[in-house]
DNA sequence: ATCCTCCCCTAC
DNA sequence: TAAGGTAGGGGAGGAT
């Protein structure tokens, strides 16, 4: 079913040629630099002709080295400071900036700052190195290319730098923010600072003055009246959102047609409408963005475009609420929600506390109880665990600052729309005893308690409390398991206080006193009972279960109360007549394991007596990283959806690269609406869907967007989906690797290792079989469909079904169908590796090739000898370079094995026709690049495309190529090759490009689905080489760059007719792209690891 | 047996 | 209008 094919490697040369902001910075003339030209933005050189006779395969490498001098002028300069190794010489230690446009002081003194004071300062942008960005101001059109390509770096003002020094100390970022952004982000910190959480900012316990600046409750102007926003919490609450949202997904089934919420609808326009004008006696005002005095009176003149949680202020007043009306969705999207708050608040944890989650030896020093001995894996005489939890957390810290609101029934919610689906988060205790729950819909929260107030998020606030919450503990003990933003488990067992229940109430009052917010503590001898007791606690109290306590406690309590069982189980439950602890336990192990699995069974077995034999540990490393964005998605037509998934996989890199991971295992998720759902109660839900879903493994793991966003384009065209049925996408990333790992010689990246891995053989399996229905998804038009088919019966697809099949049980192709020529030519260590895949064979192979060449011995005896032969393998040594070129008499177009009459027959037409090529609209034509292309093509395209409505614009604009009677003929681009086929050594030298001559060769010895033919398709990309950086590839617009972009991150020459052609090479390459793309990437870190030393210089290797 | 994919379930 | 995410665990079923 699911096709596995995959790509990818690490962007290699990231530090030097490939790396965009490189080859920029080589074009900069001025001292001050632009973000927009840092990052590869806008930066397209003025005049593409005057690039193309640059020497352009040099940049790279000239800002590889010129990086290279500029750090050790750098260190130089630092390490002759006399400041370094003074205390105050260390304030900026750890910060690294990226210096943008214009700045006063300027750039050079901000330098000599950071030069004395033991920071970094980088004269190129790089997400890896910089830490900080310093910025004055920045256009509009700027901005939006930071938010993209800062990663979540903080962009701060050079008074940050000054005060810093002033101060003798660094100070927080956060009031520095460049003003665009603070307005941005002042709901929420930018979803991708969780991900790179800046480590110099010391944790801060809020001061009264930071609270009541950002917890001040504010009125929503445009609405006229008064609304309270702020906050909420997970939780317990979340059980009831659980609940809730199961029963709706049920009633917007299509066997509930019309259901409650239209009489609902009637009844809450009359009850409602009091409740509004009571609230609007209320006036609050807000300016939550800032943590300093100063910069709080700044905010005030914007205060409409900072407001907190308001996108609606920050956005253009349409709305803006689904990926067809917001072309920013996703990232908008995350700022604001409570459960991508919820979902990556633990990434934020591991970053403040690193310490805590690399591992499971690791223990952060504890002064208050210094000497506690390790615990065991074996239970000790006397296990005690707390568990704590703030009460009702996101309500409880927005409100903790306005004693007016005690009592009163308060909600979190993004909305106080009386008549709106807007879900309840969080209910104060008040509000609860009217029936307000989380999970609720506002309308309904409202009927319910139409005096409910209603108070917005404040995630900036949620976060500082949570931090005060964990310093706190963390003081108290060091056995702390964070489980979420407001919970956490403390093993006590070790810690010199006798008294735990006091121990507990000191914390529970050491937080009430800090925060402002309640907490309730549950103690027991094990997790699951303490996290019980906590909620019998709540709220603000605290419950110890002494062991002999624990089978009264659970006798009567429902088993739904359980961790592990939610409704689902609870009903399975329910169906055979069990509903409570006490009605679990006797039924033995072996019966529910039969009913519920092996772990489940277990673990109802187990929990039902409240045994629990976990221990309280740390965060373990994280597995998977994904985002799904499931609310607000409607598509119109592909376009929609290519654009929403690059976003998409644009988050996810930066979360991976946040991380510090690369994945592997790749799961792109789709939510689809049942054929038989109408609209979705909620506005803009998902409503009544099916969950579908596609995996791909590649071989090597990856945080590159671009290969991100070829997987997720490849993924998406295996699910077949009307995109206009799609509610709800995903991406998530398993099998995560350090990002380093890679680069220490992994031994997956072995050709040998990968081509005979069982996911390797699997993939090209798959991929060849699915070959005949092989569905290119392709963007440029905005519709699904077919690629071309004059391909049909391709050299792979006949392979697979051919008698030896392209694989034997080893996984690498027979020996008989290498291409002797191809195998020659490449460096020795690769042949040396080949070799050994074959057992010492190939090389005896080759010889005795090359005699049955020369001996024009054509058929049968051959392969057989040569596999049977046993031939006395050559030492390599003597099979050197020039001894392999000096043998390079065997025609290109000959390819060993391809005896057979099939095999003759599936070689690929010597010829193509023009037509394969071609634009299929005027929209894809870029004008500046149709203008430089060889006259020819031109007129072909006019032709091809004189059915098109506004083909007379090219006509007209290019009269004097229409005009042209020139006959060419079209279905032949010989004569377009550069002369003979070289050896790809020799190609390599050659400036201008063997692409052209590639592509003859590929064609004319095509025995596709071997070896032979697979390298030499790939040897022919590694000669497209580098010419400009993206930029000049972004140059040759939109149809180019929409091609490209799918497949290859190809770094290509300037020379458009280059360019064309490899777009030629491209689209004819796609039906077997997927199996080359995984072969050329196991291949190539080899190649570049040999044959850069091996041949000098750098060797620019586009990567796919 | 063991692994993998494609789900589903659950907690927060 | 509204922001229904994230990640771990496990089971079914198929491939090897």
């Amino acid at each position: 079913m699911s096709s596995n094919s995959a790509s990818k490697s690490k962007r290699s040369l990231k530090s030097t040629s490939s790396n965009p902001s490189s080859s920029d910075g080589k074009r900069k003339k001025t001292a001050q630099k632009t973000l927009g030209m840092a990052w590869g933005a806008n930066s397209r050189p003025s005049s593409r002709s005057a690039f193309r006779n640059s020497p352009f395969t040099d940049v790279g490498s000239y800002m590889a080295v010129k990086n290279q001098k500029l750090h050790e002028q750098f260190n130089a300069a630092a390490s002759s400071s006399s400041y370094s190794g003074s205390s105050s010489g260390n304030i900026f230690s750890g910060v690294s900036i990226f210096v943008d446009g214009y700045t006063v002081p300027s750039s050079q003194e901000l330098r000599g700052y950071m030069l004395k004071y033991g920071g970094r300062f980088e004269n190129y942008f790089s997400r890896h190195r910089v830490t900080h960005i310093i910025c004055s101001n920045l256009p509009d059109s700027k901005i939006k290319n930071l938010r993209a390509f800062s990663g979540g770096l903080p962009i701060v003002k050079p008074a940050w730098l000054l005060e810093s020094v002033a101060a003798n100390k660094l100070l927080s970022w956060t009031p520095y923010q460049l003003d665009q952004l603070a307005a941005e982000n002042c709901n929420q910190a930018k979803l991708s600072a969780f991900f790179t959480l800046q480590y110099n900012e010391a944790p801060k316990i809020a001061n009264t003055s930071v609270d009541d600046c950002d917890n001040q409750l504010f009125i929503k102007k445009d609405e006229g009246r008064a609304s309270l926003e702020q906050a909420e919490s997970c939780n317990e609450e979340e059980i009831d959102l659980l609940q809730l949202k199961t029963d709706r997904v049920m009633s917007e089934g299509p066997s509930c047609s019309v259901e409650s919420s239209c009489e609902v609808k009637g009844l809450e326009q009359s009850d409602c409408s009091p409740s509004d004008m009571k609230n609007s006696d209320l006036e609050y005002k807000s300016s939550p963005c800032k943590a300093s005095v100063s910069h709080c009176s700044n905010s005030l003149d914007n205060y409409s475009s900072c407001e907190a949680s308001s996108s609606r202020n920050c956005l253009p007043t349409n709305q803006l609420h689904s990926t067809l009306s917001d072309p920013n969705f996703v990232e908008n999207y995350f700022k604001s929600s409570r459960l991508h708050f919820i979902g990556t608040w633990r990434n934020r944890y591991r970053k403040r506390f690193p310490s805590l989650s690399n591992g499971t030896t690791s223990r952060v020093s504890n002064p208050y109880n210094e000497g506690s001995s390790m615990k065991t894996g074996v239970a000790n005489e006397k296990n005690v665990v707390i568990h704590i939890d703030m009460d009702c957390f996101f309500v409880s810290v927005v409100i903790r600052n306005h004693p007016e609101l005690h009592g009163k029934p308060v909600a979190v919610c993004h909305s106080d729309n009386p008549r709106g689906t807007a879900e309840i988060s969080s209910a104060n205790y008040p509000a609860r005893e009217y029936g307000v729950k989380a999970g609720m819909f506002v309308k309904d929260a409202k009927i319910r308690c139409p005096q409910l107030v209603i108070v917005p998020y404040d995630f900036r606030a949620y976060e500082m409390v949570a931090d005060q919450f964990y310093d706190i503990l963390h003081r108290h003990c060091n056995k702390v398991q964070a489980v979420s933003c407001d919970e956490a488990f403390l093993d006590v067992s070790d810690t010199k206080v006798g008294d735990y229940e006091l121990l507990a109430s000191i914390i529970r009052k050491e937080i009430l006193n800090t925060t402002g917010c309640t907490a309730s503590a549950g103690i027991a001898e094990n997790m699951l009972m303490a996290r019980l007791a906590t909620k019998t606690a709540k709220p603000d109290g605290q419950f110890h279960i002494p062991p002999g306590k624990v089978d009264d406690y659970l006798y009567t309590l429902p088993v739904k109360a359980l961790p592990g069982i939610g409704h689902v189980l609870e009903e399975k439950l329910k169906k055979k007549q069990i509903r409570t602890c006490g009605q679990l336990r006797p039924i033995a192990k072996e019966s529910l394991q039969k009913d519920f699995g092996m772990k489940t069974g277990e673990m109802l077995w187990n929990y039902s007596r409240g045994i629990d034999s976990r221990l309280v540990g740390l965060i373990q490393e994280s597995k998977s990283i994904g985002a799904e964005v499931n609310w607000g998605v409607r598509f119109n037509n592909a376009n929609d959806v290519q654009h929403f998934l690059t976003n998409l996989c644009k988050e996810v890199a930066l979360r991976l690269q946040g991380c510090g991971v690369q994945g592997r295992t790749f799961t792109l998720k789709i939510k689809k609406k049942k054929s038989d759902a109408g609209e979705p109660v909620k506005y803009m839900g998902h409503g009544y869907c099916e969950n579908l879903s596609h995996t791909i493994t590649i071989p090597m793991a990856t945080d590159d967007v671009g290969v991100l966003q070829r997987l997720a384009t490849q993924l998406f065209g295996h699910f077949h989906i009307d995109v206009g049925d799609i509610r709800g996408v995903g991406l998530q990333v398993s099998k995560l690797e350090g990002a380093g790992d890679s680069k220490r010689g992994n031994k997956r990246n072995s050709i040998l290792s990968w081509v005979s891995s069982t996911s390797a053989k699997e993939q090209n399996q798959n991929l060849i079989s699915d070959l005949p229905k092989c569905e290119a998804w392709r963007p440029t038009d905005g519709v699904l469909r077919q690629p071309a088919s004059s391909m049909k019966g391709s050299s792979i697809e006949m392979r697979a079904g051919s008698e030896t099949g392209i694989y034997n049980s080893t996984g690498i192709p027979p020996l008989q169908d290498l291409d002797v020529a191809v195998i020659e030519s490449l460096p020795p260590e690769v042949v040396s590796e080949i070799n050994e895949m074959y057992g010492g064979k190939l090389l005896g192979f080759i010889s005795a090739s090359k005699n049955k060449i020369i001996n024009t011995n054509i058929h049968d005896a051959s392969t057989k000898s040569c596999e049977d032969s046993g031939v006395a393998v050559e030492d390599m040594g003597s099979l050197s370079r020039a001894h392999l070129l000096e043998s390079n008499t065997v025609a290109t177009d000959k390819v060993m094995g391809c005896d057979k009459e099939e095999d003759l027959d599936f070689a690929a037409p010597a010829t193509f026709s023009r037509k394969d090529i071609m634009p299929s609209s005027l929209s894809q034509v870029d004008s500046s690049v149709f203008q430089e292309l060889p006259e020819e093509f031109r007129k072909d395209i006019i032709e091809h495309l004189g059915h098109h409505q506004g083909a007379e614009f090219l006509k007209g604009a290019f009269s004097d190529v229409s005009d042209k009677q020139t006959e060419v003929e079209a279905s032949d681009l010989s004569g377009l090759w550069v002369g003979n086929p070289p050896k790809w050594v020799e190609k390599f030298q050659i400036s201008n490009c063997g692409l052209l001559t590639i592509f003859a060769e590929i064609y004319l010895s095509g025995s596709g689905g071997c070896l032979s033919s697979l390298l030499q398709c790939l040897m022919s990309r590694i000669f497209v080489f580098t010419g400009a950086s993206t930029d000049g590839f972004g140059n040759a617009g939109s149809w180019l760059h929409e091609l490209f972009k799918q497949y290859i991150d190809i770094k290509i020459t300037t020379d458009v007719e280059e360019i064309y052609l490899c777009i030629c090479l491209l689209r004819r390459l796609t039906e077997r792209f997927e199996f080359l793309l995984q072969v050329y990437n196991a291949i190539i870190p080899h190649l570049q690891a040999s044959m850069g030393e091996h041949y000098g210089g750098t060797l620019c290797i586009p990567l796919l």
